[in-house]
RNA sequence: GGCUUCCUAGCUCAAUGGUAGAGCAGUUGACUCUUAAUCAAUUGGUUCGGGGUUCGAGUCCCCGGGGAGCCA
């Protein structure tokens, strides 16, 4: 049957091919070949009752992980979307010629279905003792190793399936994050948020300050950018009366990739009318408290339900469930430099006082953005636990509202957890008068970059409204307790390999 | 973009500048309740690519490719 020349034998590739080349001609090919599923993996099993050993008939498919073979019974193992289940092939059962097909023929990481019945093995795991099978699709290629899984960092990234079928983990923190967006969603629906889509190739990148892909489109002959920021857009659709809408989109970022950045990522932004930054933070505080409690899940040492999560990078561990720290920009400051008066000071002695912290500014920079360095560099990084940092100072925004009683402030809140800047929300500004002016002064030179489109729009009417924007990709982070973004993205954008 | 570091069999990893090895996977055989099954035998290498130093390079040096970490 398998004559299989000693000289390719150690070739598993030619091994296989030589195989599935001996089964179409022998009148079967796998390709051509299905299966009627009856139930997933781990529905099979709890089907099975106490006791009634083959009484429970199931057709169940997957992909051979492991494979026992002891003379004329063996035992192995499928796995699926939910996981693996045993299977138990007997030659008494399925006769000669095909126990030795199944033998012969099949390889770890072909994919079969099988039809059988529940019964428990010696050691207690529910098994199908298989009655017929079919091998739905060979695989020419073999998998990586059986214990140590695939580790190359380089290989799991480009060839992520890989990575999915042998390491449960990455299976687990990928499927969780599908949870975890299924869940925002979920949430915001129950809320009365309406679900939009909007343009991601534009005219103008707004919304936020980073640099854009471009790209052209032929036939109106106009070059357009990637969206950098849902923002703008979703505002429109409070003037056009959507009062409650959210977006979960890819923003695309021309800058660098590091493990904290992917040049596309995605971002949640969500609206409401005749809400403000503090409505936002009753929001963001209720989402998170809700993936963490019922998507999430963890447990604490003796297996009792918790409220904390382990931040890898720290290790320390993120209390979800106890009181949130709010706290004003300012106050950081202060608190960093110890220095009550330090917004009161000239630039030389703010450049002075950032150098004494150990961190480097351009002496061209703006005063706020020599400040700004101490809380991006030391203030956030040290942040693990869940904080609200309130009144930012103004030129950090041009979307939002002024607080009341301090023109130097906007009426925001940054939360940041683990470090990282979660999601930011504003009190967001609906003048179009005051808008216009901070885009015009934060263009400068280029006036062009200024939505005038948006402006319009603000003209005819925007309601007073909370805004957030959560980085979908940062959230699975910290809830999956990922040490980098490219943990909890399918395919993270890595340089394209250059053919030799 | 800069600095540091890594790239060895299908996978996971070894190898003072001195004959490139192991485990898993593969191949052949034994084995009718295994759990990383076991036992016996066995195949498999352009050491990322190119150049250099050396009697001798996986190892040292240079150029290039790719990954990771830190920085910008």
């Amino acid at each position: 049957m398998s004559d299989i020349p000693t000289d390719i034998s150690h070739d598993q590739h030619a091994v296989r091919r030589q195989k599935l080349a001996d089964m179409r001609a022998g009148g079967f090919d796998p390709f051509r070949a299905n299966v009627n599923v009856t139930h997933f993996s781990q529905d099979a099993k709890a089907l099975y009752v106490d006791g009634q050993d083959y009484t429970t008939a199931v057709t169940v498919a997957g992909r051979l992980v492991t494979f026992r073979v002891q003379g004329g019974s063996s035992f192995v193992k499928i796995q699926d979307q939910q996981g693996q289940i045993q299977l138990y092939f007997r030659r008494d059962v399925l006769g000669e010629e095909r126990y030795g097909v199944f033998k012969k023929s099949l390889d770890l990481g072909d994919i079969i279905g099988v039809s059988g019945s529940l019964f428990k093995t010696k050691t207690g795991e529910i098994t199908v003792r298989v009655e017929s099978f079919t091998l739905v699709s060979k695989a020419l290629r073999p998998l990586p190793e059986k214990w140590h899984g695939l580790s190359d960092a380089e290989q799991v990234y480009r060839q992520r399936y890989l990575d999915l079928i042998v390491n449960a983990e990455s299976r687990h923190r990928l499927m969780l994050r599908s949870k975890i967006v299924s869940a925002v969603r979920r949430f915001l629906e129950d809320r009365e948020f309406l679900e939009v889509e909007t343009p991601v190739l534009q005219g103008v990148a707004g919304g936020a300050a980073a640099r854009p892909f471009q790209t052209h489109h032929n036939a109106l002959g106009t070059d357009f950018v990637l969206r950098i920021s849902l923002e703008l857009y979703l505002k429109r659709m409070l003037v056009g009366g959507f009062d409650r809408v959210f977006e979960i989109g890819r923003n695309f970022r021309n800058e660098g990739v590091s493990r904290r950045h992917n040049p596309e990522f995605t971002m949640l932004e969500v609206y409401q009318a005749y809400s403000d930054y503090r409505g936002m933070m009753t929001l963001v505080q209720d989402l998170m408290r809700h993936l963490v409690r019922d998507v999430v899940k963890p447990v604490d040492e003796a297996g009792q339900p918790t409220m904390k999560i382990k931040h890898a990078a720290s290790g320390e561990a993120i209390d979800f469930g106890a009181e949130w720290r709010e706290v004003k920009y300012k106050d950081l400051i202060r608190e960093a430099t110890g220095d009550p008066q330090w917004f009161e000071r000239s630039k030389a002695e703010k450049i002075a006082g950032v150098e004494k912290l150990g961190l480097s500014v351009n002496p061209a920079w703006e005063d706020f953005e020599i400040t700004n360095e101490i809380f991006s560099k030391k203030i956030e990084p040290s942040l693990i636990q869940p904080t609200f940092v309130t009144h930012l100072p103004k030129e950090l925004c041009p979307l939002a509202k002024i607080t009341p009683d301090d023109p130097t402030t906007i009426d925001v809140f940054e939360l940041i957890i683990g470090g990282m800047e979660i999601a930011p929300a504003y009190s967001e500004q609906n003048d179009p008068d005051v808008q216009r002016e901070m885009f015009e002064k934060q263009a400068g030179e280029e006036q062009q970059k200024v939505d005038q489109d948006f402006l319009l729009a603000l003209e005819h009417g925007m309601p007073p409204a909370g805004g957030m924007g959560i980085g979908i990709d940062r959230l699975c982070i910290l809830l999956t307790g990922a040490e980098s973004i490219r943990d909890v993205i399918l395919y993270p954008q890595l340089r394209t390999k250059k053919e030799e």
